[in-house]
DNA sequence: TTGTCTATTAGACCTTAGGCCAATATCTAA
DNA sequence: TTAGATATTGGCCTAAGGTCTAATAGACAA
């Protein structure tokens, strides 16, 4: 949406470095938060979004490449644009295979900084887009009950309320009833919702 | 499956490491399928599969990274392992932005190559069975009257026949009929069973 | 011209789904 | 012990889905 507001992270420790390039992403209009070395931007508590992470490979503490293995590791989703001075192929190839947006040998041009920070940030928006959704999804479903949550994988398997009630051994009645509080409590107002629904959140139909 | 009738196909113009290369291969149980000009392997016809390019970036007809976007402009999805004695880092990142699996500068690790290739093969079988499964659905999907399909698209939305006969500008029972034969003609027994179908050939649902 | 495919509609009939009200039984936390 | 959540079942009634038979009509191909 508006990427004026967009933040970028620098991690780097070379300070002229740093500071040329923090006033190069300020002039596109982006806010800047650098960092001289990987641990005190781990110490960060909480990420801005839309947001993306500058990172050198070289660093004085962590690696980049193992910075970018911590993050993901905590599920931290952070699109990086890697920059290195000293870098190999088989390092940006790793970089790379690991999710990299871009990876830059120093010194670059301005336009594919640019331009990859632009490829960053909308990355970034859209996975917070369907990490967002996929959170709404699941908070409503974990307002089931153990046994609605039963009738709702046979439901999107596409089993009819009789045979639903046949396998988990009740009646009819009882799977209907279940089966109305799985649409109200997931404010879905038919079977082909409560799938893409189900689906979106990764739960398999029953067996 | 069955990885030892996998084929692996190498375009090289150094014979002598093409030659190379191949017998190491053949020796971990492969087919090898090589080409010295990615021209002559374009006129391969016919694509084995399981199956993965080794591809040299340096060629004597097409570079090798404009091979790599010759197949998918095709809609070719083999899996791609560079090779190549003078690379650079923009260059490598180009091939991994584009899919490739691996990127190696010669000389390279045997164990490199090997593990390069099994994780080629793999992605080919995925891809492969994706595409096959897409493909017997389309073929389903394709019998199917426009007037059919359109009913298919209010279905999976979630709408009632009665919404659909309205948007349609037709009857409750027209839309019964219509439904019945896109069951029928898809052979699935339910609207969830139908909405997965559609998701997967991505038939998005009406407005 | 004839025949097939497609689209449309009707009526009859049966099955499913879903909602409303009421009641019972268990278990847990306050 | 009591209140609340969970699971269960029944009866009753309406709406919706699904199947079958049958008929009409236009488009297109042999």
């Amino acid at each position: 949406m508006n990427k004026s507001k967009a933040a970028v992270y620098i991690v780097e420790d070379d300070a002229s470095f740093r500071k040329s390039t923090e006033r190069l992403i300020r002039a596109s209009g982006f806010d800047v938060i650098s960092f001289e070395s990987a641990n005190s931007f781990l110490a960060q508590a909480h990420l801005r979004h839309p947001a993306c992470l500058l990172l050198d490979v070289r660093l004085p503490d962590i690696d980049g490449l193992d910075l970018q293995h911590k993050l993901i590791e905590r599920g931290v989703s952070l699109p990086i644009i890697f920059m290195t001075g000293h870098g190999s192929i088989p390092m940006s190839v790793q970089a790379m295979k690991k999710g990299a947006v871009d990876f830059l040998p120093k010194p670059f041009e301005v336009k594919e900084l640019h331009s990859a920070i632009l490829r960053a940030l909308e990355r970034d928006i859209d996975i917070r887009k369907k990490e967002g959704k996929a959170k709404r999804i699941r908070s409503l479903i974990d307002r089931l009950t153990p046994r609605e949550k039963e009738v709702l994988r046979w439901v999107i398997t596409g089993k009819l309320n009789k045979q639903i009630a046949d396998r988990m051994g009740t009646t009819e009645k009882t799977v209907k009833v279940h089966r109305g509080r799985v649409m109200q409590k997931t404010r879905v107002k038919s079977v082909a919702e409560l799938v893409r629904l189900a689906e979106k959140v990764k739960i398999p139909p029953a067996v």
